[in-house]
DNA sequence: ATTACTGTATTAATAATATAATACAGTATT
DNA sequence: AATACTGTATTATATTATTAATACAGTAAT
């Protein structure tokens, strides 16, 4: 099963959802088999349920699995029809490129962060705000 | 001269980082030039002193402006020696393309960003942890 | 030395985020 | 309907990040 290292500063619901991820994309869990429980994941990972909750809402937003309330959770049907899985590994190609070139340029990750926040922002143009005033 | 959003979830401070880095790349300001002085500029943009200075803070960090306590802070001559200017445009443009590409292919920003930490963090391997227990 | 500017440092208030405790609600089996 | 599982929602707490208030210190001109 999945691992994760309470010691990271990355999330512990990101990390859940990471190992989920990878776990689908690579086919270890298949379109419509049973995701453990809430609950049980959290006990194995020595975390508390809502943090899995959170990893597991966040995959279900994204379409990767479904969930039926009182029933479980489920990797969707259509998590396999390759669309998504091969996404992902393009992307991951993609980027790891990208990254790559900038570190070979001197760029250092904030630096990289910073102008992939960027741009990532003026390709989508118009998204969350805060502070109604 | 640049413009904030206070609405946007972009911290302010970023924000005028952002765009004093677009301008010095951009040649706008130039090598030896004077940047507003951190009062001037927070009384145009309506933000808190500390709040410009937090962003003069990080250019000097990266080279890309000095300070001199009483003076003022000036663009780096060696600002425009091209490594860094070339270095954040070729930079853009990668990811520019990387992300173009992911949209294409029916990624979501949130998809995107969380493909680009993963591979950020591999790339870079080994960062602050946090909790010392 | 006074004035009027510079940037800096300390500390406090605020907002955002991550995690947890706990109670709620649905489903299935008996 | 009772039990024992599911996921969900609400609320509280701790931590961190962001912004602000304020006082400090350097430079230069008068």
């Amino acid at each position: 099963m999945i691992k994760i290292d309470p010691t990271s500063f990355i999330p512990l619901y990101e990390q859940v959802q990471t190992g989920l991820r990878r776990e689908i994309a690579l086919g270890a869990l298949k379109p419509g088999a049973t995701l453990p429980s809430i609950r049980d994941l959290a006990t194995a990972l020595l975390i508390n349920p809502n943090t899995v909750a959170r990893a597991y809402g966040d995959l279900e937003r994204d379409g990767l699995i479904t969930t039926r309330k009182g029933r479980g959770c489920f990797v969707s049907e259509d998590s396999g029809t390759m669309p998504e899985r091969d996404k992902i590994k393009r992307l991951d190609g993609l980027f790891e490129a990208a990254i790559q070139d900038a570190r070979k340029a001197g760029a250092d990750p904030s630096e990289i962060r910073r102008v992939f926040e960027d741009r990532l922002r003026s390709v989508f143009a118009e998204h969350g705000k805060r502070r109604t005033s």
